[in-house]
DNA sequence: CGTAACTTTGATTTACGTCAACTCGCGTGG
DNA sequence: CCACGCGAGTTGACGTAAATCAAAGTTACG
């Protein structure tokens, strides 16, 4: 049993084809590398190393030691968690601009999760010595990575907290309303448009459950009126109905 | 609806009396306050704070604004997360040496749980200012508390993992296994007696599920030879048996 | 334009939650 | 010293959310 995660592990395409100037590079100089020094952004850029991969790519893989830290250029990647019987879980989307790897990385351990890429995404990778020489360098880099690693860990307990006790639409609705802070945009009209890179077994690897559910409840609350289904996009015409269904 | 987890609420004693010398504090002086020199042991020691707490006291609560650290001299505390509905977890166990409320604390948020005591506890407290200013005197201590940060990340990471996969009777083996570390000893005889300070309210906190549920598993368990209830505490004959119940 | 990946829908099962009764210490106070 | 109450633990009967199994239907893309 378990779900076929291998589905997705293939073709880890490298081609540096296309790399972008880091030197104009705003969506990197954002978050922890905004505290780097002109002199530091130079060492970064000369380590950096530019990688796009297509749609289902894996970047790093769950059990491999751990060799740098990855910041999202464009799209957005994964983390799945996986145990020894083929179960696993998404852990977090990452979107273009932020960090992962950092926590593995930092402790020196093999990474936790893998990473994969649920759209064409460009990544750039830095090795894990040139990482270190940048945070010895600079206190306040490693300030905001640090801030940035509760940030995580504080997410990972309210997931904690809701799985034990948040049925499967409210988790759901929770998901719904983060991914909009990313995967949203506003429709002329009225509502929320939110369109995630993601299949029904994405969200229901995220909140723990099966693919099935995932189409039942989100019919279910179509029908209850709090959202329109368009083929991958979810409509939602009044975000305030969306947050009753959990939260309260 | 909910557990009633106000139960715990009450008489936070703090009485000075029989303060530990610091100087002679074998296990504070453990783990990340190992990384500290003479002069800053001083400073440390003239800062802290000990108090006393009985079974049940609450020493810090989810929602008030972080004001230092908590290292437990004596005695077990748990860090109870809570959601607006009075439904809470137990996020983890913190034995004696180890330190809790670091995360908020250097984040600067309030309290995202609630520390409570599981047994009559000895803990010391220290204020954020005095933490701080070790931090910034010394890096190992810095880097300590970060990988113990890490730490507690993953196993948070593995536990939503296991929530969403793993049904209650291999969660439970896991968590007694984990228990047996801290709160078990050699029988003579044959076999090893866990005598954790946890209710079965508490173990279900723990995992997610409810006290009636852990009471039935437990004895489902002791039917298939996996284990005996004396009381409180519970006897593994064989090790291995019962980490043959997860992993895997 | 065909095949594979994704989605939906239905029927059935099950692990676990819920509700409720009852027992067993254990400490308090009459 | 016994009665009482209260929290912890156990046990049973029952309900249900969600998993599982199975089979169409649909979309996307090589």
């Amino acid at each position: 049993m378990g779900n076929d995660q291998e589905q997705r592990h293939d073709k880890p395409r490298t081609k540096g084809q296309g790399t972008p100037d880091c030197r104009d590079c705003r969506v990197c100089r954002s978050a922890e590398w905004g505290a780097l020094t002109d002199a530091q952004w130079e060492l970064l850029s000369s380590r950096r190393v530019f990688r796009r991969y297509p749609s289902g790519a894996v970047i790093h893989r769950q059990g491999e030691g751990c060799t740098g830290v990855f910041t999202v250029h464009s799209g957005t990647v994964a983390l799945r968690k996986t145990d020894g019987m083929g179960h696993s879980v998404l852990l977090r989307l990452v979107p273009a601009g932020e960090t992962f790897g950092y926590s593995d990385c930092y402790a020196g351990q093999d990474y936790s999760s893998s990473g994969e890429a649920m759209e064409p995404s460009g990544v750039c990778f830095l090795e894990r010595k040139a990482l270190n020489s940048l945070l010895a360098a600079n206190q306040e880099l490693s300030r905001r990575f640090q801030e940035h690693l509760i940030r995580d860990y504080n997410t990972a307990k309210e997931a904690i907290l809701q799985q034990a006790w948040l049925p499967v639409r409210a988790r759901l609705a929770h998901l719904l309303s983060r991914l909009r802070e990313h995967f949203g945009r506003r429709e002329g009209g009225e509502g929320t448009a939110i369109t995630p890179p993601l299949t029904r077994q994405d969200m229901a690897d995220l909140l723990g459950t099966r693919q099935e559910t995932i189409a039942r409840t989100l019919h279910a609350m179509e029908q209850d009126g709090v959202l329109v289904l368009r083929g991958r996009t979810i409509l939602v015409p009044d975000l305030g109905r969306l947050e009753e269904e959990h939260s309260v």
